[in-house]
DNA sequence: CTTGTGTGGTTGCATCATAAAACCATATGC
DNA sequence: GCATATGGTTTTATGATGCAACCACACAAG
């Protein structure tokens, strides 16, 4: 078997995460999930995807938490496909990834729309990562430790 | 032809991102990359892919400006792959990646690192979405606008 | 009760991408 | 010259994707 290499496994939360979401699709069916569609119709029309891959999609969604189903909303007898909390929790990478756009794009140009607060109407700021006390960090001010093994109760 | 889709021309800054480095390893070779790995051979041996596939994603990541070549270092005749500005700048889609894995993974326990700032060895924060006057925003607190279309020199 | 239509999928088949291994090219050591 | 390490490309098999066609179910009309 040649097998598309899982990472479940893996060790490393990145990889992880891909595991999950690091498909063509699925970020882009949970940014329409985040923008209100429900529907499987709703996605497939918006998306101009093939149905049998938004379906594989949408199981895989719901197989990881990501998505759920609901079995109605206005009264027809399908399911709708709802986010869960881990599906909503996606919301900084999609912006991230947006933001990478806007900002090294090659022809920004070409993009239609951009990130407001509702309440203002205006952009909202950059995603910054921040130390415990402040600090701005960029990608050299970090680095990985080894995860401290949590003590189990009741061991020593 | 059924070729794969391209988002190439899409006006979703998401689709355009996802273009470049929605693939199942790119993402991961720039993790490496931000972690200071430049030579073929270490990228091969560090995430065990086959080197075909890692020689077609290192020119993807080129073409898109993510990587660039640099002749050499080591005197050796080979060369090596340094991300470029556009390639640190996904820094914090790697970042949102990996915390959201910290936070909704099914069994966190095997995530093995944790990023801390190099100073002072902490955990990070978590990355923040604020709006201009600095309020923190959920994805329910934001909405798309069209991109107001810029306004060419000597045209009004 | 049969027919038609819309929604929500699944199935078949052609094509593309990925994976593993074999092969090639260049430099280095002996 | 011969073995070996590095840095890839080529070959071939299989899994994933994309499109179209088909199926299932609900509902409405006749």
């Amino acid at each position: 078997m040649v097998k598309r290499t899982s990472f479940e496994g893996d060790a490393c939360p990145i990889a992880r995460s891909l595991e999950a979401i690091g498909d063509w699709w699925s970020l882009l069916i949970i940014r329409e999930a985040l923008f209100g569609l429900r529907r499987f119709g709703e996605f497939q029309s918006k998306l101009g995807m093939a149905k049998n891959i938004l379906s594989a999609r949408l199981r895989s969604l719901v197989d990881h938490g990501i998505l759920a189903t609901a079995p109605a909303s206005d009264g027809s007898a399908y399911q709708e496909y709802v986010l869960t909390a881990k599906g909503r929790g996606t919301f900084p990478v999609l912006v991230a990834l947006r933001q990478w756009s806007e900002e090294f794009d090659d022809r920004p140009s070409e993009i239609a729309t951009i990130l407001v607060d509702r309440e203002k109407g205006r952009p909202v700021r950059k995603l910054e990562l921040r130390a415990e006390d402040g600090r701005l960090l960029s990608s050299a001010d970090t680095t990985l430790k080894p995860r401290p093994t949590p003590r189990r109760r009741s061991t020593g």
